[in-house]
DNA sequence: ACCTGAACACCGTTCAAGT
DNA sequence: ACCTGAACACCGTTCAAGT
C-alpha cells in the first residue's frame, strides 16, 4: 500500500529511470511492473503496449528541450540554433542509454528527422527561423541539415557514454588479458596503422568536434544566405 | 534433404536476407532455423548466440566496402573519401532495414566510430590518408568527422527508406482518414508553420544534401590543411 | 561431428475474474 | 474504474540424446 494510482506520466518516468540504469533492451513490461510495485499487466490499462511505452519515454525525454526556449530569443538565429543544439546534447549526455530510442522508434511521419522529432520543437524551430527572416526553403534546409548534424554527433557520443563499463557478453577468463580493455579482442599486428595511431584514436574530442562542427554548419548557412 | 551443411557464412547471409525482408526485430533464432530448413538450435553449433549472429550480419554487410577500394587510389585523398562515402551510402540504401545495426550493436572498442567500424576499413582509411601526406592528428580527425557525417546522413536515409509502407501499429479503421499518410496522426491546427511548410518538408533532398555536405566537409579539411 | 527435441526461464499480450 | 492471475503463443539458450 505505497500509493499506487498508476498513470501515464508515472509509468513513463519509471520506464526512463529503468532504462537509464539498465538499458532499453532489458526493459520488460513485467520488470517495469515490479519496479512500479504493481502486477505488471496493470500497465496496459494506461499505455497500449511496449512500443507505445517506449514512445512515451521518448517524448518525456525530449519534451524538456522546448520548455524555456523562448527566453533564448531576441538574440540571433545563430544563437538560437546554438541553444537548441546544446539542450539536445545535454539530453544525449544525461541519458545515453535512452537517447538511441530517437533512431530505434519509428517517427510518426517520414519527413520528421530525428533527433528533432518532437512536433512542438519542430514547430518552434520552423516558426522562429522564419521570424528571423530566413526564406522558407532555407528554413526547411536548416531543419534537415541541423538534424543530420545532431544525429551523427550525439548518437556517437551517447554510444560512447552509454557503453557498459561492465564486461562484454563473453565473460572474461581470469587467466588471460587483464588489459585495460580498449584493444581487448583486436589484433594489432594485422592493423599496424591503427596501432601506431592508437594514442590519438583514444583521445576523446567529442565536445570540441561538436562545437567546431556546429560553428561550421552555421557559417555555411550564413554563406548560403548571402548568396 | 536439400543440402544442409550449415556454416557461419551461409547463416550470416540467410540472416541478412531475412532482415532485409522482415527487419531485425522480427529475426528470431527459431524463424532463422526454419528459414534455413534446419531445426533452429543447430545454429548454436556455428555462432555463439543471437548477439553474435547480428555481429556476423553486420560484418557481412560492411565487408564489401573495403574490397576493390585500392583501385580507387592514385587520385587524391578527396576522391578517396568520396569513394568510401558513396560505397557506404550504397550499403545503407540497399539494406535500409539492416543498416541501423551499425548503431544498435555495440562496437568492439570505444574509439571505433560507426558506421566505419570494420577494422580492415579503418586500417585502410588511416593508412591511405597517411600515404597522401596528411599529418597524424589530421588523419584521426578526418576519421572522426567523416564517421559523424556518414552516421547522421545515412541513418536518416535508411530510416526513411526502411520505413514500412504497410500500416503503422494501430490498424487503420476504414471509416476514418484514407489520407495519403504523411500527416496521418498529426494535428496540423496546433502546428501552423509545419502545415504551411508541409510541401517543402515532404520533398526528399537526401541525395543533394549528402553530396553538398560531403563536399563541405572535404573543403573544411582542405582549409585546415593549409592553415 | 553435426543435428534434434525436450526442457527451462523468460517474454508480450489477452481476457475473465476479482474488488 | 482499476488491478489481478491464469493462460496463450512466442522467445533465447542448455543439454542430453540421437545419427
Amino acid at each position: 500500500m505505497v500509493r499506487t494510482h498508476l498513470n501515464r506520466e508515472r509509468i513513463a518516468q519509471a520506464a526512463l529511470d529503468f532504462i537509464d540504469e539498465h538499458g532499453s533492451v532489458s526493459l520488460s513490461m513485467r520488470k517495469l511492473g515490479t519496479y512500479l510495485g504493481v502486477e505488471a499487466m496493470a500497465i496496459y490499462r494506461h499505455v497500449e503496449g511496449r512500443e507505445a511505452l517506449l514512445d512515451c519515454v521518448l517524448q518525456r525525454l525530449m519534451s524538456g528541450v522546448v520548455d524555456g526556449l523562448d527566453e533564448a530569443l531576441g538574440q540571433s538565429w545563430q544563437g538560437y540554433l546554438q541553444d537548441i543544439a546544446h539542450r539536445i546534447r545535454d539530453v544525449a549526455i544525461r541519458h545515453p542509454k535512452a537517447f538511441p530510442l530517437v533512431v530505434t522508434q519509428h517517427p510518426a511521419a517520414p519527413w520528421i528527422r530525428p533527433p528533432i522529432r518532437d512536433l512542438d520543437l519542430i514547430e518552434h524551430l520552423l516558426r522562429t527561423l522564419r521570424e528571423y527572416g530566413l526564406p522558407d526553403d532555407m528554413v526547411v534546409d536548416v531543419y534537415q541539415s541541423f538534424s543530420s548534424f545532431l544525429m551523427g554527433h550525439l548518437l556517437l557520443e551517447a554510444m560512447h557514454a552509454g557503453a557498459d563499463p561492465t564486461a562484454p557478453a563473453t565473460a572474461i577468463r581470469e587467466e588471460e588479458a587483464p588489459a585495460p580493455a580498449p584493444f581487448g579482442r583486436i589484433n594489432l599486428d594485422t592493423h599496424p596503422t591503427v596501432q601506431e595511431l592508437s594514442g590519438l584514436l583514444q583521445r576523446n574530442t567529442s565536445e570540441e568536434q561538436f562545437e567546431i562542427g556546429l560553428e561550421a554548419m552555421i557559417d555555411r548557412i550564413e554563406a548560403n544566405l548571402r548568396s
